[in-house]
DNA sequence: TGGGGTACCCACCTCGGGGTGAGTAGCATC
DNA sequence: GATGCTACTCACCCCGAGGTGGGTACCCCA
């Protein structure tokens, strides 16, 4: 078990910052969370993540890519066909990202 | 365990939202793993917690506290004295949280 | 001929997280 | 008398996350 002070000073690192903010987002949350059990396509996931804009959500997926924790599978057809899947690296961050977010679905709601 | 639909429609509630950004925040992050192992004064925090500003450590501070997370015990003295522990609430959070800082590191120095 | 569906891109705006710097009370020390 | 320490408050600024609305290529179907 790393000591506490060892995590604090490296969390300093900027690198560390901007992926744990990637995925803990608004909408990264929810874009991980929704593709925890299955592939999904573009379309799909604009209809089950309720609310999120176009932009946003083009914007998390590109993020989430670039990351290394979500793979983009695009078929050339007309009309186009995009499907979005979690990589393994993906699943360990929703796998660790979950237990908090329902930790603090408990809190708010008690 | 809960269904990652569930989590999805119930992580829209901005009350958890915010709770899930107050504790992965730049700061509240350094500010929680701090006080993991033991009580820490106001100053002790600033120089512990290297580049944070005399504001954003104030503000971290009074937004864990409202949450529950973080207890202030102030010492009617002069020079003020200012304890920061965490709540019970505080070490179940950070015991979520840093397994997930510390996955986020070694993501990046792979 | 034109309207619709998919998966985007682009320009513009707002709002709040985060940063900088100055000020403050009360005593202690020089 | 002045300066310093602690734990703040207050005023102002900047930039980027996030939102809004329009455009686009390609083909299909009516």
């Amino acid at each position: 078990m790393t000591a506490a002070r060892d995590l604090q000073l490296d969390t300093a690192c900027p690198d560390t910052r901007a992926l744990v903010e990637h995925v803990t987002s608004k909408w990264g949350v929810l874009v991980l969370l929704a593709l925890r059990d299955r592939t999904m396509r573009w379309s799909e996931l604009k209809r089950e993540i309720a609310g999120v804009s176009e932009k946003m959500l083009i914007q998390s997926l590109q993020t989430l890519e670039a990351d290394g924790l979500v793979l983009r599978t695009a078929r050339p057809v007309v009309p186009p066909h995009v499907d979005y899947s979690l990589t393994d690296a993906g699943h360990e961050a929703v796998d660790l990202l979950a237990p908090l977010v329902f930790w603090a679905q408990q809190q708010v709601q008690g």
